[in-house]
DNA sequence: AAGAGATTTCATCACCTGTTGAACATTGGC
DNA sequence: GCCAATGTTCAACAGGTGATGAAATCTCTT
């Protein structure tokens, strides 16, 4: 469509270059602990962060990968060397730590079940499932707080929501089976009602737009978990109940405090 | 950096252009009505209804003024003719929508408060604040569910989460003010919380992924909003009294149904 | 010390981005 | 029917995008 067709077809060369190429530094990570792999180490990691973190700002459509390559100091050939293109820093991204939380959800989980055995309580639930992420997000520095509003900006828009749903399916079903017993009598649609909105409740939460600073003059601090983890569980738990136990009340009653 | 420079500066033919230039469209909105004003009315209408749905789908850094121009059936230049800028599509759609809604709902809140006085109830101004767009949801076909969904994207990103403060802070200044009547006794931090994860609910409801069809096997549909509606009143109602009444639970208590 | 292999840099590609000026087409008033 | 103004199309621009091949540098083994 503009200027000069170019000479030679794309396809191939495309897969010739595909074949010649080295495995995209997949073979350093296992065995040698050698100063080279170490160094390798580091960069890629810091490729990582440096992505993690404007990810988590602009969602992936609003970072460049010369933009991710000078905030890491690196050149930007470097990114495709380790990762081969723009969707393969996204995926390790991703990787990084998905797999991460996922366990220490279920562990959380399966540690509640096994200590209270029958007598499960929503909050409970709740409260284990929260807590990997909360002690991540206070432990582990920037690096999982950039994750985790990594992952907000996932879910809104539909041809990422796959790879997220994918990963997190599991753990999702853990947490509903946990529920459905501490309310048995709860309609299987308005466990996932209930879900749905709690989701939300908790992407925000982990979102990095200062929205509540903002709306609450400085009063409140998005980073202040101490304060987000208890009313988070409380006010969840209560929504669940208010879905799942069918005592839903009719619009416009007049039953405050 | 490629090939020859320019014969002539810039800036100064940034300045005539900017001079002598014909108003954005602007000027036809008020009086006249002819035929020609309306197709051009109508074509640009078409380029709003376009971007509102590739940016609610995308986000904005996700979609470029081709797709959008490709969408409306219509040539790029005619964006630029009409709305002068990416940004200035951007700020038209939200313009288009954002005061209808927010005077919906400034609407209904004053009319509830009419009604029932000083009897005010949680799930009464929840009801009320949230009325208005689910009914523009139902009545207003596409348009008003991408917009939401547009919307939800906005607070996401950090740039663009002001423009979305600043044109929906009297209606949240009112909307808590009511909640305060109807529970006295909160502490305003604990307010401010609660909406904050309200906020989260109706963002993820609103949002334009798949996530609950997803999760849910089909048994959930995002846009059966008859299910939804009553269901997000009774969660947030429930939530809002359970952190800003001060009967927090102690995590891990197991009192279940 | 040398050479093999991994890492990093550099220049560049082909294409896409928002944006624009000039030409063309359509409309409405006289 | 002409003519000014509005609306639309066309071709191009300067710079940015992800991506790549080849050369330069570094690291480790022998």
């Amino acid at each position: 469509m503009q200027g000069v067709a170019p000479v030679a077809g794309r396809k191939e060369r495309d897969r010739a270059a595909r074949k010649g190429r080295r495995p995209f530094r997949r073979a350093l990570l296992e065995d040698k602990s050698s100063k080279r792999t170490q160094r390798s180490l580091a960069t890629s990691e810091r490729i990582l962060d440096s992505a993690e973190e404007l990810f988590a700002k602009h969602g992936i459509y609003g970072v460049t990968m010369r933009e991710i390559a000078e905030l890491a100091n690196v050149d930007t050939a470097l990114l495709h060397y380790y990762f081969e293109s723009k969707r393969g820093v996204f995926d390790a991204v991703f990787a990084r730590r998905a797999d991460i939380l996922n366990s220490e959800r279920m562990l959380e989980m399966d540690r509640y079940e096994a200590e209270v055995g029958d007598r499960v309580s929503v909050e409970g639930i709740i409260a284990a499932y929260l807590r990997p992420m909360f002690s991540l997000n206070r432990q582990g520095g920037q690096g999982w707080r950039n994750f985790c509003a990594f992952v907000t900006h996932l879910s809104s828009t539909p041809e990422l929501a796959e790879i997220f749903a994918q990963k997190f399916d599991p753990i999702l079903k853990r947490f509903l089976g946990l529920l459905h017993r501490a309310l048995p009598e709860a309609d299987e649609a308005d466990l996932f009602w209930s879900y749905h909105l709690f989701s939300g409740s908790l992407m925000i939460v982990n979102a990095a737009n200062g929205s509540i600073e903002s709306f609450s003059e400085g009063l409140c601090r998005s980073e202040d978990f101490e304060a987000i983890e208890p009313r988070l569980v409380n006010y969840s738990a209560e929504g669940f109940r208010a879905i799942c136990l069918g005592r839903r009340k009719v619009l416009q009653s007049s039953d405050s405090h």
